[in-house]
DNA sequence: GTTAGCACTCTTTAAGCCAGACTGCTAAAT
DNA sequence: ATTTAGCAGTCTGGCTTAAAGAGTGCTAAC
């Protein structure tokens, strides 16, 4: 059933006075503040239904109404205002991604940075699994006598915190021809493949290189299984005390049991619709497991039209879903931009070149 | 003027006891759980005696005592009972060092990550300036066509996190010269004087690459800087749910408020006396800004014989000292050893060579 | 359909009271 | 000269009661 546009419009108030102050709001606050066409009786009867149709609660019988997650998802779906952001924060959020290698981990990391930073709430940044990367590139730098250091690109990321250790001083014609070798063997492969890999596959040739091979692989498994445990970032926990809820110990508790569950914020992050754009979870929704009080709202990221992760908003219910939400999209849109400028530049590189 | 003895054994049965539930002690239980041989009237005379000379507090007339500041103080320097680890936690700490590349960002990390699992208490790390560290090497590594990954070896760290993006494809020629040439600039220098060189001291060969040293050193100076600005490490902020006095919310708030202002942190540890292997900060002490109702404990770290950076923990003025001095030094005592080892394993390698 | 008026409910704050926990002091005991 | 038992005095914390304030729901009139 369709709401009538004063139940909306009263709604709409509601959430955004609620939002404002945290307290539950009254029918006479709404008759003063935003609609002093109607008296303070006719609203109570209207918000008297709205509580019936699930969309308010009340603390308790004389106190003033509150949303419910009804309410939040009515109003993030349509009574929400739209306000964008200024020019300078948008500039500010370029300024973050321009002139940095695109590599999946900084992306993320950097999106809940800056999320942290532009909404004052504690944001969540989550790395899609590195298995399916794709292999392009495997260097081999000698670091010294006993350590070489282990680059590869994939389509989305740069491995260069691999250092294999070896017990002999490798010079340059084992390091070119090693490095020649696992190109051959791992070019185009994906990780999980990479890592899967049976040795008994490979031909002679490489047999010399066994040892090595074999370290490689080892660090290789050791990077996809570290980045997905460390799959998760957190940022600006401490900006929970910028918002009154968490005046309350017991809440603040309960918020960070969660923060700290990682399994469970991950499990929430991960069962999302990869197409969708920006995810809202208000309250214990469906499956997911987000406790009764708080809300997460998230976008899927990209690179290179690859879905590498998403980051977004974990907070009170009671949150500004407005802000958060145009943080995100410029985010978002940032990220395309910067992509589509990186594409026309190799574009342009080619057609110089023919 | 020197404590009596049993001045020394009340008052460590006071911390002791505090430490272990938080509540104010009382003369009664002094007597019943520690001190049967006197009599409660007796140790109530010393308690107002140890107040009197400012160990002790009372947080209104009619409760139990509570440690000061002085008493804490006296009590980690020499009343404090030292049980060391176990040797499982002993050889976990080893576990996370040896066989990883010795890079002071990793150990002060990986300190202050250990440091807060093992004493359940919010851990800081603070890394030491890097412009002192001493380039050994310089790396060269094309990436694709447009971009070359700069790897600069220092003493004491691997830097490989910067990218020379260049607008022409630089052959393999081009990158092994300016390879060369970089390392006869740079070796030996530290990175300080790296970063400050003038390129009009540059001969005729270096001119040919002087946009390419010019993008190096201001990646170096980036590298620098940006290192200078996150020198500070939290982990484990959540553990302070743990600790019962932060069942408070405003000594939550403060607490959280003094992690927050890193720049505040930073200078405490900062100012910390480099000889000193392990540092006890209790309360609002002489220079130190740290607010009135916390401590920090810390330790020094080397590599190489080389200062690199502190770790240790903040938490309230009451936490358990015994433990986390144990931790401090366990891993202090870790890195010498496996310093100790690669030095001992390069002087056989010299030996076999020889 | 809207509104004014009023009874009713629930919260919040303050005050008062009592039991419990310790101390400090005094006078007696060792 | 210490040490101790005993007791008066002080402060906390929990409980109860009272009163004020904020809002609602309902009813009867517009």
């Amino acid at each position: 059933m369709e709401l009538s546009d004063r139940k909306k419009k009263i709604l709409k108030v509601v959430v955004d006075d609620y939002i404002e102050d945290g307290q539950p709001v009254s029918s006479k606050t709404i008759q003063e503040r935003h609609l002093s066409e109607f008296s303070s009786a006719t609203i109570r009867s209207e918000l008297a239904q709205l509580e019936e149709l699930g969309y308010l609660g009340q603390p308790h019988t004389s106190a003033g109404r509150v949303p419910l997650a009804k309410a939040y998802k009515l109003y993030t779906n349509e009574l929400m205002p739209r306000e964008d952001l200024t020019e300078e924060e948008i500039d500010y959020i370029y300024s973050k991604f321009s002139d940095h290698f695109p590599e999946s981990e900084f992306l993320v990391k950097s999106a809940a940075k800056l999320i942290s930073e532009l909404t004052d709430y504690t944001a969540v940044g989550f790395l899609g699994s590195v298995s399916n990367d794709v292999i392009k590139n495997v260097k081999l730098v000698k670091l010294n006598e006993r350590s070489i250091l282990l680059i590869v690109m994939t389509d989305v990321n740069i491995i260069k915190d691999s250092i294999i250790a070896t017990d002999f001083d490798a010079d340059d014609n084992y390091i070119s021809a090693a490095e020649q070798i696992l190109n051959e063997v791992f070019d185009e492969k994906k990780l999980s493949e990479a890592t899967d890999l049976d040795e008994s596959l490979l031909n002679d040739r490489i047999k010399n290189y066994k040892l090595l091979f074999e370290k490689v692989v080892k660090l290789l498994k050791e990077y996809v299984k570290s980045k997905a445990e460390q799959n998760l970032v957190l940022e600006g926990s401490t900006n929970i005390f910028k918002h009154t809820e968490f005046n309350d110990i017991d809440t603040t508790k309960n918020f960070l049991s969660v923060l700290d569950s990682k399994e469970k914020l991950g499990s929430i992050l991960k069962t999302e619709d990869n197409n969708l754009e920006i995810t809202v979870k208000i309250g214990r929704e469906d499956d997911s497991s987000l406790a009764d009080d708080f809300a997460l709202v998230s976008a899927n990221y990209k690179l290179n039209g690859v879905n590498v992760g998403s980051a977004g908003v974990i907070g009170p219910m009671r949150m500004d879903y407005n802000r958060v939400i145009q943080v995100l999209n410029s985010i978002g849109r940032t990220l395309n931009e910067i992509g589509r400028e990186m594409t026309e530049k190799k574009v342009n590189d080619k057609d110089e070149r023919e």
